[in-house]
DNA sequence: GACGCTGTTCTATT
DNA sequence: GAATAGAACAGCGT
């Protein structure tokens, strides 16, 4: 579901709705969805913390509380929150429920189940697995460095681009726009990219992820933002989920192929394949 | 009904 | 190590 646009919408909806509110329980109602501790662990470790602040580091969501203690969550692709004013039973796919002590709640829904809770400790959480190993931003990443990191692979340029240890945030929505937009072939090697699609590749990427932040990500299928509030940023994506329709800019028929296991988007005409 | 797809990432295997 | 295939899972479209 959610690439960098889709979860700062969530993270500051999050931050709105539950900040400085108090945790007095959580209820655990799928076990798999807490990890690498146990649900009582996590229970006695947030019971009574405060929140002080709800982020996001990429596709993470970072909730910061008053003790010492973070608590990280992963949407994946189908991860959903819902806050409520008053208690509200769990459904088929509630995973966690936090009660807050002024009776409100806070759900967590996925009904594939791959999304993710996780307790980590402040002092260091930025420097342990899972974030410890994720890249810049494309807004603060160097490009200079970014190309480095593209020079030394003949992978795919969407894969490393989905790769988010070189650099944080595109999934498969906005890499396909992106490369649309610079006319660079997905499967074109990462060491045959210029220093000046680099650069571009971060620019544009900065760029489209920031617009559709501002109308809260792109509802393509199944996501939305907290209670299920949309994103209408899909009405401007030129290529992704356009296959058979005419590329809007050279009009040849957009195809969709895999790339590295991923759907992928591309006009033929416009996106030139390297020379081998 | 079966099969192949889905906005992600981690793990195992080569 | 680097690169790939498969797995985690439920639902939807063909």
């Amino acid at each position: 579901m959610p690439e960098l646009p889709e979860v700062r919408t969530v993270s500051r909806a999050l931050n709105e709705a539950v900040k400085d509110r108090v945790i007095s329980n959580v209820k655990v109602f799928r076990e798999k969805t807490i990890v690498g501790t146990s649900p009582k662990k996590l229970i006695l470790a947030v019971g009574d913390a405060k929140i002080e602040r709800v982020t996001n580091i990429g596709k993470w969501i970072v909730y910061l509380l008053d003790n010492d203690k973070v608590l990280l969550s992963h949407l994946r692709m189908t991860g959903k929150y819902y806050y409520y004013k008053d208690k509200q039973k769990p459904t088929k796919h509630t995973h966690v429920v936090f009660d807050f002590k002024d009776g409100s709640q806070l759900h967590f829904e996925d009904y594939r189940g791959f999304g993710t809770l996780e307790l980590k400790d402040k002092k260091d959480y930025l420097d342990v697995k899972p974030l410890s190993k994720l890249a810049e931003e494309p807004q603060n990443m160097n490009y200079i460095h970014f190309w480095d990191k593209l020079q030394k692979s003949r992978r795919a340029i969407k894969t490393l681009i989905l790769d988010q240890t070189i650099v944080l945030g595109f999934g498969n929505i906005y890499v396909d726009e992106t490369l649309w937009e610079l006319r660079i072939h997905p499967e074109t090697p990462g060491n045959q990219i210029s220093q000046k699609q680099a650069k571009d590749i971060l620019k544009f990427g900065t760029y489209i992820m920031d617009w559709s932040t501002s109308l809260g990500g792109s509802t393509v299928s199944t996501y939305s933002s907290i209670n299920n509030i949309e994103g209408s940023f899909s009405q401007y994506l030129k290529i992704f989920r356009k296959d058979g329709k005419p590329c809007p800019r050279c009009k040849s028929t957009i195809v969709k192929t895999k790339v590295n296991g991923r759907g992928t988007h591309t006009c033929p005409e416009c996106q030139v394949k390297f020379p081998i």
